[in-house]
DNA sequence: AATGAATGAGGATTCATTCAT
DNA sequence: GATGAATGAATCCTCATTCAT
């Protein structure tokens, strides 16, 4: 019995089995069919509405960054001042919510896709470049023409804070990641002043 | 024309074409028969030797780290006191052999397949293990109790660069990754010093 | 050109096929495709419906001693009496539905993938089993407790016959083959009540 | 090191490492790898003896029959009469070097394997003719023109008993066997004796 | 809108067989 | 005589995709 309005609802459920399949299975080795039954549909309804396997994953992997960009946003709302934002957005990465295993994974596979699929590459491309400029546009105010390489340093140590918990055993601690990824925040914020006062090349012994 | 003596020869040359194979496609979607045809040699004769693909994914991996750990080893011999150390192994992280784009990409497959495959995991565990003591041992004569926190960093910050660069377009500039890391090493080093003469808690304006 | 309610079509005509292609054969070497060919579907579906091939070849065994258990049934309803009945049992076993080349192969592979399939084994059992329980049904009113051991006689008979046909070139006669278990039987019930009236050992000379 | 006159040893040693390795494998699905290793020699070196698998099938067949013969023929040396000779070959036939499961199970693979190989299937048939032969030969000075009915039967009895066994799972009671054989041969014996007093037909009540 | 029957190409794996040494 | 390296055909099985209903 075919419904009206249907599309919207369908097309969900199967994003949100193609997230939970590839992160049970740790791997982009999962098969329509599985994708299909977890979101309680038939494998050909899944084709219908995004067209091939391919679509399906980008569209996974465009929800998941949609749902980390509403959370930055959201963050960033509520914070004042240059120091909060670049707190929210950090916080933001690590949120329970993301860094959960199942989500790593997927993450994971989705920068393998990448080197194969122009659209999730795109989406990618498109998240990194997001971020960088959040970082730029609040560390700018704090550190200047430092804010482009600072804002590069901070985003490498929250994709590697990711993929090294890929291999982790115990749960995702996202607490502790953004405490870590702060504090290194706080390191180059505090090394940026010494070194305006400080001849450069000073800090080599 | 058989011959006496071949397998370390065909091993040798399968685990290199695999790595090729990889690198070329992108992802991990690479049949054997592929593999075999690029070592010159029958499908027949890949699971002679290595039994399964997965195997033979596992043996290119191994195959990786072990000119890695050759690399850092070399580099080590020839550096002396701890921040030339330092600074080795991680030159040696992005020295041209590794930092190309076909053996990021191989990198990235293998934390996929590490997901899935005990072998696999256990290989870059091996690896996340060996650098962090690395690391540590150099860094504990120059920061103390600090070594363990600021290792994880280094190596998070390391493989961040690495994943950011499967998305990069353009050659991947190890040189450059490399001023990137111990230019935050140095920061996290006048940090630690700073922070022994100020009371705890005086960096947060 | 798919259409609802296919599947006990296919399952019959794969069935069918299976049992065809082994008696072409001789053997169990007998690809899917083949099968799959003469059922007139794809290989692809014969692995839908049964899962694997040694599915496909229990299917076959199934069916083939659920019709010979239903000619039995139909056999004696027909027939009255014990003596009536065993003759019914017996020449289902070699009617000519059964007794032909193509199914005398096919049973003498099934007895051999009994060594192998758990599922074949069971089916095999279950068949021994219940030849040999309407035998002693039906002999204990003539013979009492002589009828357990009659049964087996009979019943290993009838499988010795069965096997004898597989090297035979000429067309199985199974009219003439249950005319000899027949023969059997009689001569066993005879003998039986000979030996109720003559002190037991009396027949060795 | 090659030696000379090995050829004898290494053709012994093949064939009985096949027999071993159908009785473990309980089905033809046996690699020459397997046997040759088991015989100790490479793979290679079973094909320099005997050509292809098949071959390899059928001196395994012909080894189980010419000891099979040649028991036969010594517990017929011992035999005085009839009727000791026709309980020597029956008993032959259930000998415990004979009636094994491993060998049980080759015999059945065997019987298979003649509806392919012509070589196979002579050699079946060779046996059967022989069993027959040696059977009729003793059973006519005993029963006249009913020996060679008589004889069938025993043969499909001791292959039936046979085929049952390939079923069981507890070892193969050869001595059971061969008693059930002879208390049928008995009964044949004196229903022919009493047929021959009483009227034909007056069996059936 | 939705199903699931059906296809068929593709890939891992196995193995008999060959042959240079 | 003996090895075992090497091949490549053969086969099971999977799965994305299509399409009649």
């Amino acid at each position: 019995m075919p419904k009206l309005g249907m599309e919207p609802i369908r097309r969900d459920a199967l994003v949100k089995a193609t997230i939970t399949e590839i992160g049970r299975a740790g791997s982009l080795d999962v098969t329509v069919s599985q994708i299909a039954k977890r979101a309680g549909v038939s494998s050909g309804l899944a084709h219908h509405y995004f067209g091939s396997k391919e679509q399906i994953f980008v569209a996974a992997m465009r929800h998941i960054l949609s749902v980390y960009g509403a959370q930055v946003r959201a963050a960033l709302t509520l914070a004042k001042g240059p120091r909060e934002r670049l707190e929210a957005i950090i916080r933001a990465s690590f949120e329970a919510g993301n860094f959960r295993s199942e989500v790593i994974s997927a993450w994971m596979n989705f920068y393998v896709q990448a080197q194969t699929s122009e659209g999730a590459r795109r989406l990618l491309q498109l998240y990194q470049a997001r971020l960088r400029s959040n970082l730029i546009h609040d560390l700018r105010p704090l550190v200047g023409a430092a804010a482009s390489e600072m804002a590069a340093n901070i985003a490498a140590l929250i994709d590697g804070l990711y993929i090294r918990h890929a291999l982790r055993d115990s749960k995702p601690d996202g607490q502790r990641a953004s405490e870590r990824v702060l504090a290194c925040l706080e390191m180059m914020l505090s090394d940026h002043l010494c070194s305006e006062n400080i001849p450069a090349g000073g800090m080599k012994p």
